[in-house]
DNA sequence: TATTCATTGGCATCTTATGCCAATTTTATC
DNA sequence: GATAAAATTGGCATAAGATGCCAATGAATA
């Protein structure tokens, strides 16, 4: 974890980029007041030193046939490491797992899922997630509606720096 | 809802995006096996209807001084019209919240809220949470370790196309 | 205040984006 | 099955953007 000093240009240019990742640099360099040379080169480093992740278009889910999305909780059984790696590789390759994080509290991971519609999550459900390993129980909580979604990160201001 | 009829160049086309929206045209068309031309009208054509709703940069949290998530469940008192949309409003506005989702089961709303670090959580949960308006009870779940982030909407083939 | 190190701006060149039109393919209809 | 109409594709020319390089500017240090 090579810890990267962020300045003010910098959290602008990751801020611009949360907001709309296809600017182009020379939009990019005119928003955080400088010209294109040393925003591209600022980008670039953020991106080397694995600050920017990646880039990715944000589909509308309804749109593209996907009505339904289930936030799941899964409890394990008492896990040794390696069925807890069974269970996590096994979720990490299901494509109807958008996202999974093993959390406190009820239940041991939080999962969401996209689907279809409920049909396709019974199947979905008892076909599969039922069927990983060391499973012992499932609550699934369907998304009635979206409230927000793929907000960006608070950029905090560097230390000492008002808002 | 204008119903936009998917083919097999479009899924392509938000598959590459969804994974990297950073790709030139150019890059794009060759990996679709289009020209550029007609590709960049259907990415255009894709924007225009809604598909795509924006593109964004992935960054990485801890890099950017957030190294808590919470997924906080949330009930709320009976509500009116107009409370629950004051409710809903505030939640928007709250930078901390990354997602918000009004769901079925045990919680009325489920949010994921991305803070520094505990004694940062703790004072958005008192201070802010805590105070909105109709909360009746609050459930906050840690991240503990996040198994997979930002996966690709499993965008499923056109009717009648086998895989 | 002098010196060194880091960062910026501007420039030349190469790549990409875009609008337009003819050619090809697909779909619908007779 | 043949023909006509509609949609989509490729290629080309031009405008805009990305990138590497270097001198100039600014900041930090001694």
């Amino acid at each position: 974890m090579p810890m990267y000093r962020l300045d003010t240009i910098d959290r602008r240019i990751l801020a611009a980029l949360q907001r709309d990742a296809r600017l182009s640099n020379v939009q990019l360099a005119e928003e955080v007041n400088l010209s294109p040379s040393p925003c591209l080169r600022r980008v670039r480093q953020l991106e080397a030193a694995g600050l920017i992740r990646g880039y990715h278009a944000e589909l509308d889910r309804g749109g593209a046939g996907l009505g339904l999305t289930v936030f799941v909780g899964i409890k394990v059984e008492r896990h040794h490491e390696a069925e807890a790696n069974a269970f996590r590789e096994a979720v990490v390759a299901l494509p109807e797992v958008v996202s999974a994080h093993l959390v406190s509290g009820e239940s041991d991971f939080l999962l969401q899922v996209v689907v279809a519609d409920l049909a396709d999550y019974e199947r979905f459900l008892t076909g599969t997630l039922l069927r990983l390993p060391g499973v012992s129980d499932i609550r699934s909580n369907f998304a009635i509606q979206t409230v927000k979604e793929y907000g960006p990160l608070p950029l905090t201001r560097p230390e000492g720096e008002g808002r």
